[in-house]
DNA sequence: AATATTCATCGTAATATTGCAATGAAACGA
DNA sequence: TCGTTTCATTGCAATATTACGATGAATATT
């Protein structure tokens, strides 16, 4: 398997689980960090920045591009990529609203 | 490799990770989702709510469980899973404030 | 005591993920 | 034009994940 049973679940039971799998390697989690802080674009600093090698930080530039949280300019050799504020924003909403769960009363177990 | 290299990062991209990758699988998106959602403490019904076979169940809510965001207490032949209310706000708090990051402005790319 | 119920654990197959070296492709400078 | 820089892509090895059948352990029911 290695696989989920995405058929079972609501869209929004399977798009939780894919913008947090996305969230789920530290590297990934590292690249975005920086990109908020530097707020400036950053394409192959990131290389330096994190231990990794080039096409490890590549790979995740491309899964992190693919679900549309950042994108990538290319200006001269280099590429630009930043955070795309919108999805963004839209994820956030999605994860919050899971995450915001009204806690039941505790009186359970 | 299969293996994130945990060495390079801060212990809080390692926890965001550690988070997000309990949530990136809808199975168990599914089963927070029902243990809010029943607020009294659920076990088996779970397998019958969500179509997945015990074993797999069984496995998911361990992963739950040894990350602390559920307890389970064993009640007769039954075992009865809950959310841990300390844990989930600890959780939350780390999640938030990293989803919670200001946005850079957008004259970026 | 014998059986049934409920859940955990083990073992396994299929697939996914992670990271890297090697190699391409595109744009720039000398 | 030729080499350099920058990034993407490919191919690979090691490991992780997902799901399930088979089985085990514990409690309840008869």
């Amino acid at each position: 398997m290695g696989l989920a049973k995405t058929e079972i679940f609501t869209d929004e039971q399977n798009q939780i689980a894919l913008f947090a799998k996305v969230f789920g390697n530290p590297a990934r989690v590292a690249i975005l960090q920086h990109l908020f802080k530097t707020n400036a674009c950053i394409c192959g600093d990131l290389v330096d920045e994190i231990g990794l090698a080039q096409p490890t930080i590549s790979q995740h530039l491309k899964e992190l591009k693919h679900l549309g949280l950042i994108k990538g300019n290319v200006e001269g050799t280099s590429v630009c990529y930043c955070i795309d504020p919108e999805n963004w924003t839209k994820m956030k909403k999605i994860m919050t609203t899971f995450l915001n769960t009204d806690l039941p009363d505790p009186n359970c177990c």
